[in-house]
DNA sequence: AACAATTTTCATTTTTTATTGAAAACTCAG
DNA sequence: CTGAGTTTTCAATAAAAAATGAAAATTGTT
């Protein structure tokens, strides 16, 4: 295989598993794209890379900055902007974490809290608490073990789960 | 709240949870449905529950039963089949976790291993190879990770997690 | 201030994904 | 074997999500 082939695989590869993390394609391959390119890109060679128009690539890099995943870097007497992805593959994974936490199990656990407060007269509503409850637990213990990883130094996690796998 | 409100709640709640995962609405409504009611419930209560057409509702309870979260009843003298879902959240938990891991997480691997042997003259593909390796490393760990929930009884996943974190 | 380079926005279009509903297939009692 | 009850399939349709592209806004230079 060479180079160009791996790099299109991947770039390929990465999108396709992001859409079934509800990711867009589109994202998941600018990030890929800037992965593994030991330079910063700008907005035309991204758009010409993957063949996609201005106004999503702009969009999808935006969104990108807002996870934290690229950040911006300026060259001196250039007028555009440049972008960079961070290449801590474990801060990626806390970074991630840390959004998904905030957006999604964050809201969840409220409203599970709200639930919990039904009357329970009948068998029906006796079930439906019991279940609740253990909902509750299942996603308590995911929301802490999200907050292991974002907390976590990448050795002291390893080390964890070594002991744990040992 | 009463009981109706915190019901339709939860089913609607799970459905939109499930659209950010990468999961179809319908079929997230449909289990949390099956999750809360004490009695398996045949398809023209689920049809009638959450107003979807049979086909829809064939089609992903057919679903739910290939991920392992519900079985079918059949009541004696009754020619319709009924549905009940698992109730056991840890073991939800555990079948999904297995089924991500052979239907994402496998592949992955896979391709990984496959790019790793990109031949490396350029800084650019030398860049590539870096990246690829420390992808590798966190993907293995998720892998792990996810293989010790699958093997885990709740107790002792529980047991460790809380060693970790005391 | 005028302008050119660049980025951002967003109404429209395209693509993808989910849903419908009716026909076909299946199942089983009589 | 027949036929009513039931499930499954799938082409057509609808809904949702993503992408386009051109106009508007912003930015920095002279």
């Amino acid at each position: 295989m060479t180079f160009d082939e791996a790099k299109n695989r991947f770039i390929q590869s990465w999108g396709t598993l992001a859409t079934q993390w509800g990711i867009n394609r589109t994202m998941a391959q600018i990030h890929a794209l800037l992965m593994i390119s030991p330079e910063p890109l700008d907005t035309d060679v991204i758009m010409e890379s993957l063949q996609i128009s201005r106004g999503n690539a702009n969009m999808n890099l935006r969104d990108l900055l807002d996870w934290g995943l690229i950040y911006k870097h300026l060259k001196m007497g250039e007028r555009k902007e440049f972008f960079f992805a961070e290449k801590d593959v474990w801060k990626i994974a806390r970074q991630v974490a840390k959004e998904r936490r905030r957006r999604e199990i964050a809201p969840v656990i409220e409203i599970l809290e709200e639930l919990k407060t039904v009357e329970t007269n009948t068998p029906e509503a006796k079930e439906f608490q019991k279940v609740i409850t253990e909902i509750s637990k299942v996603v308590g213990f995911a929301d802490n073990t999200m907050n292991a990883v974002i907390k976590a130094e990448e050795n002291w996690l390893m080390g964890q789960f070594l002991k744990v796998f040992r």
